[in-house]
DNA sequence: CAAATATATGACCACATGCTCATACGTTTG
DNA sequence: CAAACGTATGAGCATGTGGTCATATATTTG
């Protein structure tokens, strides 16, 4: 079941898992996998330093491109994706699109992050 | 260069960056590296749960299966790769095989994502 | 020790992913 | 409007990933 949904996992869970041994926020399988996406789109070294740069400043996909050492498609694909999944905003100034972050939140995760692999930003 | 090494990528970045524009915590290419990793760790449905079962108690390889609806293959798997990432720790006991949240920031993480996921556990 | 139970692991496969390359789109400027 | 610049996007490719299936490895029990 190398393709399996995500529907169809959840149907063999609730065939055979027991609802009270789960916390209650972990019963909602949207949120799970809401939250799987999120973690996922920090999951990737280009795009966790593309966030990593917009904590600092928004920014243009030329910086970002200049600040990542990536080729602007390679930044311009991840910046599709972190758009698509809310972690990022864009707004056009002339030439130019400006990406920011979409909310604390990911500032937050970001920070998290980073102290539990070991390295505390003071 | 799609199978950029994350060294090749770093190396890119280091030419054509100018460091005093990054925060200084995101300079550590070793740390993003990590963090990515704990990240990737949580941004699987399967490992989530898997996660997030363990949270309420430690639990065996059957139990976890039972729990999560998949194969005993795949959830064996899925816990090797949460061993490696350092996530879980497992002790033997008789026949089973016992997981066990590695610590504290692992709960913690579940329960920032799934806070900005959009569902607030009170 | 043989059988049963619980878990781990390797080979393999379908699908996802992150990049490149080429090219299209949108905006400003001459 | 044409050229230049900045950004976006689709196709294609190599590699990674998560699962299955078969089998190996403990550990307890008769």
């Amino acid at each position: 079941m190398a393709g399996a949904t995500r529907e169809e996992k959840l149907h063999l869970a609730r065939e055979e898992g027991a609802p009270e041994e789960w916390a209650s926020y972990l019963e909602d399988d949207d949120v799970i996998y809401a939250t799987t996406q999120i973690f996922d789109a920090l999951a990737d070294y280009t795009r966790f330093r593309i966030l990593g740069a917009l904590t600092t400043s928004e920014r243009s996909v030329g910086e970002l491109q200049r600040l990542c050492g990536v080729s602007q498609s390679a930044i311009s694909h991840q910046l599709r994706l972190l758009r698509d999944r809310g972690l990022v905003t864009m707004r056009r100034e002339g030439q130019r699109s400006i990406y920011t972050l979409a909310d604390e939140h990911v500032a937050t995760l970001i920070a998290v992050g980073l102290e539990h692999a070991g390295h505390w930003p003071e």
